[in-house]
DNA sequence: CCATTAATTTAGT
DNA sequence: ACTAAATTAATGG
């Protein structure tokens, strides 16, 4: 199963499909640093990749699969921070800031991941411009959309709230019709309301006729309507 | 290997 | 908080 020293079968950064936009723009001597100091692996569905507390020894590239991003609060309860797509960089705000790793990553479903040595990762900073603009760029929109995201949150209901993440779901997979990687609980976590109250607003939701919901699977019918509500909280 | 049951997790009220 | 349903793990053949 777990083969460190095999690297045979394994494709090089240099010919990785499933480049960042920030290594899309590495030449050819620094692709082959990256490659030298990189690991493939995969994670199973639930399983927690990164601790937030741990010491950061890799940066983590997602190259398959999506993955929550939390903290668990000074009150014990849990906030998830957003869901990270295929193609992020997770552990990124402990490159500079510190050297722990502030947030906790686990696995929505089975994922692809390649480790990065910081210290190779934080060379390809230094020595290449453009590579280290595109992480900025990628840290920066990051940033904002969660900012955006928690200052708007905290100022909506219920309803608002629950739009928001919708819409959030839609956008992420650029569907009306997508099925939540997430349990009811998980959904509460991310959107700062109990769980009660988010089965509430969901069946609300459902007899308004604003979606369907089946299981996991959830369709947006009314789509303006949602915009409205997201809107006026 | 499959089937049955026990235990844990999840959802809804 | 409690119950029902669903999913997962454990057991025995």
């Amino acid at each position: 199963m777990f083969t460190p020293f095999n690297k045979l079968n394994k494709s090089t950064c240099t010919s990785c499909k499933d480049k960042s936009c920030a290594v899309a723009v590495l030449n050819e001597s620094q692709l082959e640093l990256l490659d030298g100091n990189s690991y493939e692996s995969e994670i199973k569905k639930g399983e927690t990749i990164l601790r937030s507390g741990a010491l950061v020894s890799h940066i983590i590239y997602l190259k398959t699969g999506y993955v929550k991003e939390f903290i668990i609060g000074q009150s014990g309860k849990t906030q998830i921070i957003q869901i990270v797509k295929p193609f992020s960089y997770l552990g990124l705000h402990s490159l500079f800031g510190d050297k722990i790793n502030h947030y906790s990553y686990t696995a929505l479903e089975d994922l692809k991941i390649c480790y990065i040595d910081i210290s190779a990762f934080k060379r390809l900073i230094k020595e290449n411009g453009d590579f280290a603009y595109e992480v900025l760029v990628y840290v920066c929109k990051e940033s904002l959309n969660n900012f955006f995201r928690f200052a708007n949150q905290s100022q909506k209901s219920a309803n608002g709230r629950f739009a928001d993440i919708l819409l959030y779901f839609s956008e992420m997979y650029n569907n009306c019709n997508f099925n939540l990687p997430l349990t009811r609980q998980e959904l509460a976590d991310l959107i700062s309301l109990s769980r009660e109250n988010t089965t509430r607003v969901m069946s609300r939701f459902k007899a308004d006729g604003i979606i369907k919901i089946n299981d996991k699977n959830i369709e947006i019918v009314k789509f303006d309507l949602l915009k409205k509500i997201s809107k006026n909280g």
